[in-house]
DNA sequence: ACGAAGTTTTGGACTTTGTCAAAATCCCTG
DNA sequence: CAGGGATTTTGACAAAGTCCAAAACTTCGT
């Protein structure tokens, strides 16, 4: 994120020491969880409500500032890398998320092929496995 | 499912009549939450515990005889109809679930470019978009 | 059949992740 | 720099699932 105060300002969002902090806390952290991110704002601007991490992310997220990512089994994750339709590949072990870039092509990578009459928007891919850690440590 | 207590006792798993009852829940209504399934089975059954469901839910998946997903924004969902690789395509705005068949061959359906080196042993993809009985109400 | 041994089912408490609502505080414009 | 609308805070609440120990049930050998 280069300029967070600009960007809060380019989509008419008042500028708060909370959406500041939050925005640069998803920008050190990709794929952090909503505690995640209070805790790394905390570290650097001493206190934020939990709701108020929710209010922010929620808020970014609609704005399309930030992107929210649901694997099952985990509470959501936040990252700013957006508009690239990348996905992701998560470690089955110990929730370990890394950037996959899209498979076949430019977003939407992918078109179902029966639709049944649904308006799709979007194709959301996560590769499940093991990353290369917990696949020593069971082996 | 063709015989519940076959099934069952193929896979080890003494026959009890809340496996039995969930079981046929599934079969029943594809795509069904656990306290959905639960409704179902007391509608048969007379009763069973909230924890049941999920115990009985939980050994079926771990032994692959039924499958889970969880979209986004959902409890999980349960399903009968396993080892096609099939996707799934849900309405953003009622929730409402439909089977995909795979876009690209069979299972597993797609590799990821750079893998990180992670063992990967599944592709999830999910179609969002928005139904078409959705696509009318708020048109 | 019967009973022992090992599982499963139950009910209740608890956890995690997130939302709701009202009061206090803050940011921006004039 | 003051006022008003937006944001943050606080604390209660909700949904989905897990943990635990006691009670009930399945299975298997006799
Ligand atoms: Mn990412
Ligand atoms: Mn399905
Ligand atoms: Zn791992
Ligand atoms: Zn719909």
């Amino acid at each position: 994120m280069r300029d967070p105060e600009a960007t809060l300002r380019q989509h008419d969002l008042p500028v708060t020491a909370q959406r500041v902090a939050v925005l640069r806390a998803v920008s050190r952290h990709p794929h952090a969880t909503a505690d995640e991110l209070a805790e790394g704002v905390r570290g650097e601007l001493g206190s934020i409500s939990r709701q108020s991490v929710y209010n922010v992310l929620n808020v970014l997220t609609d704005k399309g500032i930030i992107r929210r990512i649901q694997p099952a089994d985990s509470a959501a994750l936040y990252e700013d890398r957006i508009g690239d339709n990348h996905h992701h590949l998560v470690c089955r072990s110990c929730g370990r998320t890394e950037d996959v870039n899209c498979a076949v092509g430019e977003a939407p990578c992918l078109k179902a092929h029966s639709h049944h009459g649904f308006k799709i928007d979007e194709a959301e891919v996560i590769y499940w496995g093991t990353c290369p850690a917990c696949q020593k440590k069971r082996r």
